[in-house]
This record gives structure tokens, C-alpha cells and sequence, in this order.
DNA sequence: GAGCAACTATAGGCATAGCAATATTCCCTG
DNA sequence: CAGGGAATATTGCTATGCCTATAGTTGCTC
């Protein structure tokens, strides 16, 4: 074993990420639990509000979250029977459900979203200058289109009108 | 709900950073699993074999990595079983224990690490020209500095020299 | 030196999420 | 229009990790 390895430029860097991301993720859990979310339940508010009629199909919802489609279904089970959401037939597929936001979803992320950004604001985006800000993002915004996911809003076909 | 929210710098700077580190997990986790460890296991046999002696306590294991002492017990207890570490009882205090890396476990490291390296290199420090990557790096580390969880390697005091 | 609070590791119970299997529906091909 | 392969959502099983409780240890105070 190198001992070396430690101190490689690339270990440094990926480990200034992840310890970043997890600092911030462990500030945005504490937020999110005063208002009753889990952070998977907020990701999952978030994709299906900016969604077009605040709602997605079972399997794009799990597309665009980290979640399996099994993942996917039980999430949405648990915030349906906590009335943030409800499910919708699609009229034109049977095989396909939707996943709607309820007025009490919106009115718990409207809740939620302002300390939200407080926390973003506070912790990451408000510590840098402008520029350095920018640069950081210009560098962020290359590796996510480099391994992209295919998280990115919008990225799937918008869903069939009728539905 | 107000649609411009998803529109917020602050929202999109959280969503790139994310993202990022999403896709470059997967990619991570995918090597791992070709070597028979899992995130967290290669989590652990890192923290572990950059301490001095290559081992930890067992609250210390915990302070960093992202783990509760219960979730560190269990860490252990399957790597144990694998042969990977091994845990020595601390002669100066009957309350802890140590991890300690077996050779196994260094050579499990070893095997790990270059493709490890080489996905950081492809997908994330790679991708960017020099001085990009510096402007990335100061940027996280301003970030990482501000919500330090504490996880930096050597930020808790060394273990007492008899243990 | 007896009592007590703090610390350490572990075990039990619980929640969450992935994988594989399943049932249903859709669509394409002949 | 019949049949087979693909797609969709769900369920069972399993693995993982947190919270809480517990047992043992330490060190401080009186």
C-alpha cells in the first residue's frame, strides 16, 4: 500500500466534493424534517411540481429522482397516504399511473422552499464572490453534462398530451 | 406555488453540484462492486488505512465517515467476516476497540484504487483544463470549509500512542 | 473509596430502498 | 386478429443503516 495515494491531486479533489455535498445534505435533512420531509420526499415534490399539471408518471418521476421504480412506488405510497400526492390513472395507458402533487403537497413545499434556499444561500452559494461563484458552477455544469444522468429537467419527452 | 422558484440561481447551483456528485457515485459504486466492496466498505478501508497503523476507534471510524457507531459496528462486523479488518481491543481503555486493516484488506485497496483513480480522472478532474479545476477546487473547498462536518482526515486528535 | 455522570460499543426494532419476480397492458409482426 | 416481446407498476425478499436502549468502563467529586 502507497502511502502516497493519500495525498493524490485526485483524491483531494473528489473528497472536497463529497465532503461538501454531504455537509450541505446533512444541513438540508435537518431543514426538510421540520417540515415533516424526508430529503427523498422533498426531491420528489420538487421533480413533480416543475413538472407539467405538477404531476409525472411512475416511471419518469423514478428517472428523474435517484429512486428505482420500486423506490418510486413505495415513496409515493407513503406521501399519498400523508396527502401530499395522489395517484391518477392515465386515461390512454392502463399500465401507466401518475403521480400528482395535492394542494397540500404545494402548500407543504411553498412551506418548506424558503429555508430551503436560506440554507443554500447561507452555506454554499453566498460564500463565494460572484465570480468565483460562476466558476465554480461553469466547473459543476461540465462534470454533470459529463456524466450525466439524465436527471436534468426536462431531459425525458414531455408526457403524451391526454395524459 | 410560484413556478419562478425553480427558476433560482440558488436552486440550480444546488441541482448542478448534485448532480454531479450523483453521476459520479454511480460511476464509483459500479467499480466497487467489480471488487467486492461497497461504498461505504471502500469508505471505511480508506479512513482506515491513511490513520496511523491502519486502524481507528470505533467512534472515531464514525466521526469520519458519514456513519452512527451502530451502522460503524455493522461496517465492521461484515468486513470482519470478509477477512478484510480485524478488530483489537485497546489496552489502555476497556471501552474501546480498534479496526485495524488486514493485509487482506490493504490488497483489496490496492486493487480497488487504480480504477477508482482513473473514473475520478475521467469523469471529473479530466474534464476540466488546469486552471478551471483550480477555480472548481477553491470554490468546493471554500464550500467544504464553511459546512466541515468535521470529516476531514486528521481533524480529530491522533489516538493516544498506546492504543 | 463510593457514587455518579460521561463515554464506548453493541443489540433490538424500525424504516427505507434495491433486485428479482409477477401480473397486466401495449404494440408490433405475421 | 393472434401471439410474442416490451413496458409498467407493484410486491416479496433482502440488505443496510439509524434511533434507542443496554451493559460495561472510566474518571471525577465528595
Amino acid at each position: 500500500m502507497d502511502q502516497n495515494v493519500f495525498d493524490d491531486p485526485r483524491i483531494t479533489a473528489i473528497g472536497l466534493l463529497f465532503e461538501a455535498g454531504a455537509g450541505l445534505s446533512a444541513r438540508f435533512a435537518a431543514q426538510f424534517e421540520e417540515h415533516g420531509l424526508s430529503p427523498v420526499e422533498f426531491e420528489v415534490l420538487m421533480r413533480l411540481t416543475r413538472s407539467p399539471g405538477h404531476q409525472l408518471r411512475m416511471t419518469d418521476l423514478a428517472a428523474q429522482t435517484s429512486l428505482s421504480t420500486s423506490g418510486v412506488t413505495r415513496v409515493v405510497d407513503r406521501m399519498e397516504r400523508d396527502g401530499l400526492l395522489r395517484r391518477r390513472a392515465c386515461p390512454s395507458d392502463r399500465r401507466s399511473s401518475y403521480a400528482v402533487v395535492t394542494a397540500a403537497g404545494l402548500s407543504r413545499l411553498d412551506d418548506t422552499l424558503p429555508g430551503h434556499l436560506r440554507i443554500i444561500e447561507e452555506w454554499f452559494t453566498g460564500q463565494l464572490a460572484p465570480p468565483q461563484l460562476e466558476a465554480l458552477l461553469d466547473g459543476l455544469r461540465r462534470v454533470r453534462d459529463a456524466v450525466h444522468p439524465g436527471a436534468t429537467a426536462g431531459s425525458t419527452e414531455p408526457a403524451p398530451a391526454d395524459c
